[in-house]
DNA sequence: ATACACCTTCCAACCGTTGGAAGGTCAAGC
DNA sequence: GCTTGACCTTCCAACGGTTGGAAGGTGTAT
């Protein structure tokens, strides 16, 4: 099948599916010969992959390694299981990160009276030397 | 002062003040007959300002409106207020999706073994049909 | 033959930040 | 004076991940 069918079959766009291609992230796939790339199923299995990955928010570079882990049947669980818990751990810093920030800032626009008048406790805030 | 005390004082770095100036974020300084930008307090209090709006995750086009806002003393607290909040439901969005990301992940970690094995939970998952 | 959908590559943009190169300026020391 | 070194200037490029467009070739149906 072409691009487009691939596209449509694993849920990733044929523009991201090309860059995915160059950056290594996926193998490259067989061409006709007008040029045009080939897909197989098991080509289209990866970019669905891909997309669950992305989805997990795990990175392009993880992905990658994923990628290699996956199609590699002899692979040991050990390095899989590393890279995930390795990634959750950035999630983990990352949401505290942010509940932090929408903590302060739901504090702070309690305090905000939200009209006409100028007075703001965010904008103070933000101004506090 | 010269841009790298501003910088110190303001904690922006120096290529991100410029950054900052050139895209409109923060107005424009004076400059020296040499073309060196001069720095007076208050424009250290906006770069300090800048600093903590990123700080709380707002997007730079955000943090120029509320620039243009703290410093128009008779702005309304209104708009201030909603850009505040909209924030919120910005931050709160991607919290949740981090906090399903990490779920799904730690469930999956936990039901693989991480050894030698080849047998992965994590990657049948990802590779599902 | 012509129309239209699809494919190809290349180049640029988004966001916010960081880095480097190439050059001008300022103050100190000799 | 003249050199050194720290600072400043502008310009151009990269990161990650994705999207968009332009310009051109190909495949198939009418």
């Amino acid at each position: 099948m072409n691009i487009g069918e691939a596209a449509k079959l694993s849920g990733v766009n044929a523009k991201l599916i090309r860059h995915y291609e160059e950056t290594g992230v996926v193998p490259k796939v067989k061409r006709s010969t007008s040029g045009y790339r080939i897909y197989s199923e098991t080509d289209v299995n990866i970019l669905a992959f891909v997309k669950r990955a992305r989805g997990l928010g795990f990175s392009m570079k993880e992905i990658k390694r994923l990628v290699g882990l996956w199609r590699n049947k002899s692979r040991a669980s050990a390095e899989v299981k590393s890279i995930a818990l390795s990634h959750v751990k950035v999630l983990e810093e990352k949401i505290h990160e942010l509940q932090s920030m929408a903590k302060t800032l739901k504090h702070l626009a309690k305090n905000c009276h939200g009209d006409n008048r100028p007075d703001c406790p965010i904008l103070d805030e933000l101004g506090k030397k």
